[in-house]
DNA sequence: ATAATAGTGTCTCTCAGACACTATTAA
DNA sequence: TTAATAGTGTCTGAGAGACACTATTAT
């Protein structure tokens, strides 16, 4: 393989195109909270890599993604979108760019860069075609769990990076709001916050909190099993999420 | 160029070595705070790119980076040092990853992805070597007048991004402790607040977040041309920021 | 009536802003 | 002593947490 150097004085400049190129992928690191075993937890999406010899990490569990398509995608964002389509049939996620990671050593084929994107979604119904289709490699693990597992590439590393993101953000936006299905309850959308958190909140404060955000659109009134039906709200714009003044618990 | 279909079933599975890759490159918003004119002021820098035909927006104005060099830059953020080193000198500034921008459109050369970069460092000295690599072909520029030029590629988009997500953590962070020289006084660092922000701050709530903050690490004192000297102050850690626990102006 | 869940009112604490005040230097 | 700048103290208000309270449903 040929390569050419990018001489000092012309960086970006005269164009090398015949200069090596590093392997370009994207990979998705989609969540969702979904009740496994009666207790509702953070869940993200693993995929099986094929398992032939001739493949880097065969058989290991990675996040969803792979190699950008030039001809079928027109942005990295489709490319993402296009993934987790693959792996779930969800269309319309909330997606958001984590970040990239790019070494000589991440992937044994050579120098790669990897786009990931923060992919957010209601618990995906479980209908025969998405079961047919990713039965054997595909699977809804606990976060925290799946964080420690040695995934393939650098796919820990990442993963952690997200989770570290959301469990941020979750502080001061309603980003958990795109974890479950529409409509929903106040008292289901705090379990969620407390799922991702790992921590009880105030009904109180953080009604307050959510109401005042003014992200939320009144809906039908839902009832449960048992008690009062609670009201049924929807997000004002499922393209980003609400930020708040302050983040839960400012001074600890 | 031979082009293979990655087919849905091994998405990122079995190795399509021989894909058509696109162009992988490190672009870097390098920011500083200086007085130009008697008025601080926050500026960007930009390098000119060559006058010639056959490049891509030839002598337009853009964002100091190019292509990943796979033998030179073990990582991303090697490569984004490298490029900033060579138009600054600067050997240690602090960097943290903006996002990725990936199209088929971006470059007339083909698909092609890059990886940017903010870099926040104190006004460089203009001494003699730094103004003869850089005479010509980089200059600093007012920050929104720059984001207002028809820059190379989507160079553009970049920068307001970068601009939007440094005046945005300017709110509730220690990030333009990194836009001075050591050891810098209070005032001084209100004063690159007040011009990041583009607007006054009370001196005894800023004095109060700062100190609290617990960033800070005392210094000499320094006397200025007239008055009271003040008390020097360095930052305790130079390769991340403090989180405040609320913002500036919370409610408006 | 009771259990169960939804939703509200009130008090307190913390921290940011406003702004008046004191402190330290040079001329 | 005055100008200039550095630094402090005190009051107020907004919003988050704690927690007790009321409201609405099914049985």
């Amino acid at each position: 393989m040929k390569t050419r150097r990018d001489t000092p004085h012309a960086s970006g400049g005269t164009a090398p195109l015949d200069i090596a190129r590093p392997l370009t992928t994207v990979d998705v690191i989609a969540f969702t909270v979904r009740d496994a075993a009666a207790t509702p937890r953070l869940e993200v999406l693993l995929v099986r890599r094929p398992d032939e010899a001739h493949d880097p990490f065969p058989g290991r569990w990675a996040l969803p993604g792979g190699f950008v398509d030039v001809e079928r995608d027109a942005t990295l964002v489709d490319c993402a979108r296009r993934k987790l389509a693959q792996k779930t049939g969800v269309e319309a996620p909330y997606l958001e760019q984590l970040g990239s990671w790019g070494s000589a050593a991440r992937d044994p084929r050579g120098w790669s860069a990897t786009h990931a994107y923060l992919a957010l979604i209601a618990p995906p119904q479980v209908n025969a075609s998405t079961v047919a289709r990713t039965a054997n490699d595909a699977a809804w693990f606990d976060a925290d769990d799946a964080a420690r597992k040695r995934l393939a590439f650098d796919h820990a590393d990442i993963l952690a990076a997200a989770l570290t993101r959301l469990r941020g953000k979750v502080e001061y936006t309603s980003l958990p709001a795109f974890l479950i299905a529409e409509p929903f309850t106040l008292p289901a959308l705090q379990q969620v916050y407390e799922v991702v958190l790992g921590r009880p909140l105030d009904k109180s404060a953080f009604r307050k909190r959510m109401l005042d955000g003014g992200f939320l659109v009144e809906d039908v009134v839902i009832a449960g099993d048992a008690g009062r039906p609670a009201q049924g709200w929807r997000i004002r714009d499922r393209d980003r999420a609400t930020l708040f003044p302050r983040s839960f618990k400012s001074g600890e």
